[in-house]
This record gives structure tokens, sequence and C-alpha cells, in this order.
DNA sequence: CGTAGGGTTTCCAGCAACAGGAGAGTCAAC
DNA sequence: GTTGACTCTCCTGTTGCTGGAAACCCTACG
């Protein structure tokens, strides 16, 4: 099948799977005379892979280690597993970091009056070094 | 004081304080015959005002409104609580978006073994398409 | 058979928000 | 007067694409 066709299987913009084939993430089976890229069955199936581990935050980079282990039949779960882990990791770190972030600004939107009136304590709060004090 | 002092006063690295000068963020009070850039202290504080911006997530461009009313003496505190709420708003959507991919991460790492066996939900998880299959 | 329309190719630019480095000028101290 | 630190501008690279231009290709219609 075509690009336009392997785009709307896998749910990848057009763009994005050129852009995965130019990068080596996953290239095409093959090409027409013309040049046209063509993908199979199993090229699709490395596409949507690709989609879902980047709707999980995974870096281009952790694709590639991924899709490696998604083929190799004598990969250890573990592999897997610690990937996952560390990911995990990152998105737990990055809750903390937005809850207290949320807290903070929240705290100063509540003290401020949202009226026609220049004061601003979220302003203040901006200004400040530290926001604590 | 040069950009160096500036920006260990405002916690800056010296390229981002340059950056922010190029694209007119925070521009210095002036400049030496030989071109260095000189700051004052109320560039100091714009440039801290925009560094803790910075920290609670606004954009650049967010800054420059914020730095507007900042500097704004007939500014109201609602303009100023608008954009602060839009933030807050952000990032509570960020912060749910991550606890469901949290939750089916972890759900995935749960069920995965870790040994050296090659079976492994995480990459079956990802090679779904939808992971509620 | 010609052409109009789509699709496809390559390459180039640009987004955010800087970071790193080259090469040249500047400044203060010894 | 020369060393060494600092600064300047300009260019490239980062991440993961997205949009556009110019050119090629393919199919269908008349």
């Amino acid at each position: 099948m075509n690009i336009s066709a392997a785009s709307t299987m896998c749910g990848l913009p057009v763009k994005t799977v050129r852009y995965y084939a130019d990068i080596g993430l996953v290239v095409p089976a093959s090409r027409t005379e013309a040049g046209y890229r063509l993908y199979d069955d199993e090229a699709v199936r490395r596409l949507v892979f690709v989609r879902r581990a980047r709707e999980f935050g995974f870096s281009i980079g952790e694709c590639r280690e991924l899709l490696g282990l998604y083929a190799d039949r004598r990969r250890s779960s573990a592999d897997v597993k610690r990937i996952a882990t560390r990911r995990l990791r990152q998105i737990a770190s990055k809750q903390r970091e937005l809850q207290s972030l949320h807290d903070e600004l929240a705290h100063l939107v509540e003290a401020c009056s949202g009226d026609d009136r220049p004061d601003c304590p979220i302003i203040d709060g901006l200004g400040r070094r530290h926001s604590g004090e």
C-alpha cells in the first residue's frame, strides 16, 4: 500500500510517516520504480506501535529501543520493563512538579480579587525572587 | 552592571539574558560604546519576573503580556487573573493527561513479569491499537 | 491522445526556547 | 604589552514534527 493508505491505517499524518522513514525509525517495505514508498502490514504494525509509544510519551530514541525489542524474539521482558519503569518515574516526577506549580499558582489566583484595580497578588508573587516570601 | 552581573542577580544564564534581549523581551537599559549590554536594577527586576513566570510555565508570549501588565500602573488585576487562570487550566489538563498515562502504563508494568522470558504485556499493550482492548 | 486533478517525491524553512561554539573585539591587571 | 577573562555577533543544533515549493507520477475523463 502507498503512504496515504498506511497513514490512514496507522493513524499518523502522512508527513509523520515520511519523517519516520527519513530518520530510519520505520522504513517502508519497498519502493516503486517511481520512488513511491510502499508499506506492508508489518510496517503498519510498527507504525501503530510507534504511535502508541509516542502517545505514552516515549521519546523517539526510546521508541527505537522498544521497536528493537518488539521484533526481537529473544528479548527479555525485563529489558522492556526497565525502559517502561524509567518512563513511569519520569511521569511521576513531572506530576509532582505540576502539582506544586498548580498549588502555588492557585494560591496566587485565589488571593487576587480580579477586579479593575491594579493591586494584584499574582504580579507581586511573580516579581518576588522566591515564591515563599 | 554588565551582562554577567545581571545574570548572577537574576538567576538566568548569560545566554538566556542575551536571548531575551534579542527577542525584545527584556532589553538592557543601555549599551557601552563598545556595544556591551548594561542592565540597571529595573531591568534585573524584569529578568527576575520573567524567570519566575517561566518557572510557572508561562510561555514567552504570556511573559510578554504579563510584563506589559507588570509595568502598567493602570492595569486591572482581572487582566492578570485571566492569564493566570488560563495557565492554571492548562496545568490541570496536563495533570489529568499525565494521570491517565501513568495509570495505563503502571498497569502494563505491573502485569509484566520482568524476567528473561520474551513474553511481555508492555510490548503487547503498545502494539495494540487501543490500550483498552 | 491530451490534460486536469490528485498523489507523491525531494528539499528547505520554521516552531519553542534556548545551548554550544567560532572568531573577533574589549577590558583590567600585572 | 601581554595574558586571560569577558563580551560581541553569527551560525548550528536540539526535539518532533508541520507547512510549503517545485517537480514528478498516475489515473480518469473526454
